[in-house]
DNA sequence: CTACCATGTAACAGTTCGGTACGCCTGTTT
DNA sequence: AAACAGGCGTACCGAACTGTTACATGGTAG
């Protein structure tokens, strides 16, 4: 018997995630996480001070795998850095083209929190500044004339195809995020050249 | 006596809007409203059939305005497609600067409100079809390969405009959407000519 | 055997949620 | 003046919400 058994904790957590980020996060109750999970109310209350904690540390991981998946695909996205981008942007293309996708889950935290104290908002703004920076990062490696602007040009585009998804769905505008991208980068490199 | 003593139902429609729009739709609950609205909660119901018909109703008019105010800019944007296009940017540009910009009512709600039945998903949904549509109309009027695309690249830009406002502000990668979008245009537009 | 630790049981508190039955007040009509 | 009608508030409902308590139970390790 391999840890097949998992902690209390580790069922709430899994369950909360899974909840907030399909259901949105102030639409779950604890109740229903709970349930979800099979356990209950003080085995979540041991575990996590608040909903609001809990909603942290759910974001807080969300954050680390997002994180450690762009780092990979930037690491393995080829030679130069023109080919990590387009990877990179190849990567979210297929995130968002996922069954069951629904958005970023810390750009949707964004939205349903605006409260600036928010436990969950410091993880969510560093996470995302993090990712800024990394695509800058790369950027900065092109021999343009302004990196940081074409990194937020990418982030426009990732962060636009995560927003249209929840309207049109796979199947609409965030379905040429890898076209838009590609013009922009390259207007960017030829600008430099021209 | 023009209409200086605003009706019940006017006085919740309007503070609904206000309090769902900067605070979020779900974190608002109706005894919020008639507060604000110097109202009681019966005049609510008597106006409005239930909250998410309220909440549709908020959107309903969100959308005629929006809708009107893209028409005027891109009635008045210039002579040619490309600059109407230009100047539909600027005016996205120009809201995300405003001081208390929160997002697009329709792309937050569409977050908030994943139910695919609820009154307020058809009017969102349906008002961001027409803006897709309004917008590859004018692309359509340029002489490049793929209008549509074009169309959906720009809508990126714009609905990642308002996604990352939510998370690093008006001074964060939606100050470069005029940029992106220039580069975009100019990208399609250079691809037909070689 | 026993001591321990994680978890479940079963309540309960206090608040807020969306929603409603009913009565009052005011302006108009006759 | 009396009757009426529309617009509104008072007071309340049951349910769901987050969060908490005291205590029972059961497996595991020393």
């Amino acid at each position: 018997m391999t840890g097949l058994k998992k902690t209390a904790a580790t069922r709430v957590f899994e369950a909360a995630r899974d909840l907030f980020y399909h259901r949105g996060i102030r639409a779950v109750g604890v109740d229903e996480i709970v349930c979800k999970a099979g356990v209950t109310k003080p085995s979540l209350y041991r575990a996590f001070a608040s909903k609001d904690d809990l909603i942290a540390a759910c974001l807080e991981e969300s954050g680390r795998e997002s994180r450690a998946a762009l780092e990979s695909v930037l690491e393995e996205g080829g030679e130069n850095p023109r080919d990590k981008l387009r990877a990179m942007v190849r990567y979210f293309a297929r995130k968002v083209a996922a069954p069951d996708f629904r958005g970023c889950p810390m750009s949707n935290t964004a939205v349903e929190i605006p409260e600036p104290g928010h436990p969950g908002r410091t993880v969510l703004e560093n996470c995302k500044a993090d990712m800024r920076a990394m695509i800058a990062s790369v950027t900065r490696q092109l021999d343009i004339e302004d990196p940081e602007e074409l990194a937020d040009g990418l982030m426009l585009v990732i962060e636009g195809g995560m927003a249209t998804h929840h309207i049109f769905g796979s199947q609409g505008p965030c379905a040429t995020m890898v076209a838009a991208s590609d013009a922009l980068i390259d207007a960017y490199l030829a600008k430099r050249t021209a």
